[in-house]
DNA sequence: ACAACCAGTTGCATAACAAGAGCAGTCAAG
DNA sequence: CTTGACTGCTCTTGTTATGCAACTGGTTGT
């Protein structure tokens, strides 16, 4: 990986750290999702990334302290990723992202769901969301707040629309 | 320029119009620096575009209706760009970038001036940023706002960093 | 008339990306 | 204790995208 940097524009770094066409893919299913590992982030990405990319990807994502890396009690094998908070603090670009693809572009009905509650949502809900992430990725208890929380209500607005 | 898309995902769409190294800094520069013409966005830019490349990537911009172009009556050759209101509203992302990006990446000071007051602004300056691009590159005549527009702070800012 | 300026194009080298097979270690079931 | 499925990758072999530099054909100011 050469390691050239163009200018110290912020717009311009950030694109050097996430701006290809799979990085910020993959924060997006480990925030949405709730991947975690290899295989999941693997076989159940909606667009099909192949395996050297995706381990290469993850390499400069943990080279970048975007995500860590720790094992799986459970099999010796597995690795579990984890957002930073670097990483979660991703969330309002991808936030604004959606929100855009969502307004301008050919976007399906399922996968909008999300982006359209996000963006609606504003910087409040973002906000709130990173706290939920900040304790699935982090292990940072926060205070229950009282009904469902964000990543739940997302999930349960895509699978009611999955569901007609 | 070969258009399979991956997914009907938000995110994964606006990544396949603007997730390359180049096209938001085209971007960012209509914006902030408001290059409007080939050359001007060749040779002023930070970072050093070649022009095939700029080349390319307008024709995309222009394919995908986030610039527009029109003949520049003062010189027969001269092209003017514009944002249109979909390019326009790139602003949000590029600030959620250029904040993220400020605060976690090695940003020069001078170019960071303008990430961090847009940061710290919030979407209200973001809006007010936006009108003013509307009233520049869609010519959507707004109310004169009492004092300096964004656009000159930001700009004022920067001069004032570059003069130390 | 001439130099400087304009918006690109072309040719070629190199780097990044992508599909698929393969691999060594691990685990649970029979 | 063997088998088959699963783990996180790596390797090989292409294809595609990027980047540099030179070049084109026209325009403009002096």
């Amino acid at each position: 990986m050469t390691e050239q940097q163009r200018s110290g524009c912020p717009i311009n770094l950030t694109l050097e750290v996430v701006g290809d066409k799979w990085s910020l893919l993959i924060i997006r299913d480990m925030m949405f999702g709730n991947r975690r590992h290899f295989r999941e982030l693997l076989t159940r990405s909606e667009e099909g990334i192949s395996s050297n990319i995706l381990a290469d990807r993850l390499k400069t994502l943990l080279d970048r302290g975007i995500v860590s890396w720790a094992e799986d009690p459970s099999h010796k094998q597995k690795g579990i990723y984890s957002l930073t908070e670097q990483g979660i603090e991703l969330l309002p670009v991808l936030a604004q992202m959606a929100g855009w693809g969502f307004k301008y572009l050919d976007v399906t009905e399922e996968l909008g769901i999300r982006a359209k509650l996000l963006s609606e949502g504003g910087p409040k809900m973002w906000a709130e969301f990173m706290d939920e992430l900040r304790e699935t990725h982090l292990g940072i208890k926060r205070r229950r707040k009282s009904g469902p929380g964000v990543g739940e209500r997302l999930q349960a607005a895509y699978q009611r629309v999955v569901a007609r």
